[in-house]
DNA sequence: CGTTAATTGATCGCACACGATACATTCACG
DNA sequence: CGTGAATGTATCGTGTGCGATCAATTAACG
């Protein structure tokens, strides 16, 4: 069962990264958009959600948890006022250089080579591409 | 960011399942329950949690609602009451039948071969078990 | 210009998942 | 035997995720 192979590992995973994520106050999904912010600031709503794969209805209270926190600031969008811009205030960019060491801690726990730890990345992302790719498929025809 | 990699093919696999689990009336965490069932039947709630890796706080509400579609029964153990077994109902054994089909449509969506997906799940298992593993070092450490 | 369609977030309800805790039952020890 | 520790399950509160739906804003069209 592949499923649930993939299934309990990632569980492992998100229970690995708690420990660390613990002190920084985030939680595992609060920990991912975050992270998404690091490397991009100043996004919308949607392309959160592009990136996350995930809906509004998930999003909305996440950004509003990581707001009450004082890492975010939500405010609309001067130009199309449907849109939500999500930036980070100067406590979540401080945020980041806290959390620079958490996945240098999970790679050492994993035990995975560069080379393996790549590939896995590599096979994981081509099967959500193709499984994503079907249920399109099956959407359309 | 392998944990991303992880958490996104989670989740695509979890939606692939969906429009299949569907018809069958179950979720994703309530078919991997019965598929521990239908492998072996008449477990206790500490044995399937050991399997699935899963605590009470969860098991005992999917195990009711699985109670409630009729699909299983729960009864004290008569030796030792503090234990709850778990059994299929007709019903529960009926949907076996229907079920198989299940994982060969999403091996086809997929689009691994055998070997392909043989070593993914072997990867997945050996990382799950060093995540844990890594954790338990932390808690005794 | 005004009505309609599309886009964007937000809200509601349900189902996990887990930490912490409570409770009942059984076991171990004197 | 009786009492406290250990075991097994259930309960409570918080935080995701998603389907369905709604409200607000913008765009498109006659």
């Amino acid at each position: 069962m592949l499923c649930f192979a993939l299934y309990d590992a990632a569980h492992a995973m998100q229970q690995a990264y708690k420990p660390l994520l613990d002190p920084l106050g985030l939680t595992y999904p609060q920990y991912l958009l975050m992270s998404a912010l690091w490397v991009r600031d100043d996004q919308t709503l949607t392309e959160l959600g592009r990136q996350l794969h995930l809906e509004s209805n998930t999003l909305t209270p996440l950004v509003k948890r990581l707001e009450a926190k004082g890492l975010i600031a939500r405010e609309r969008d001067r130009a199309d006022e449907r849109q939500l811009r999500v930036r980070l205030t100067r406590e979540g960019q401080a945020l980041h250089a806290e959390a620079v060491r958490v996945p240098r801690c999970i790679r050492a726990e994993t035990g995975l080579s560069d080379a393996a730890l790549t590939e896995l990345r590599a096979t994981l992302q081509a099967l959500q591409a193709r499984l994503r790719a079907a249920g399109m498929d099956e959407a359309v025809g």
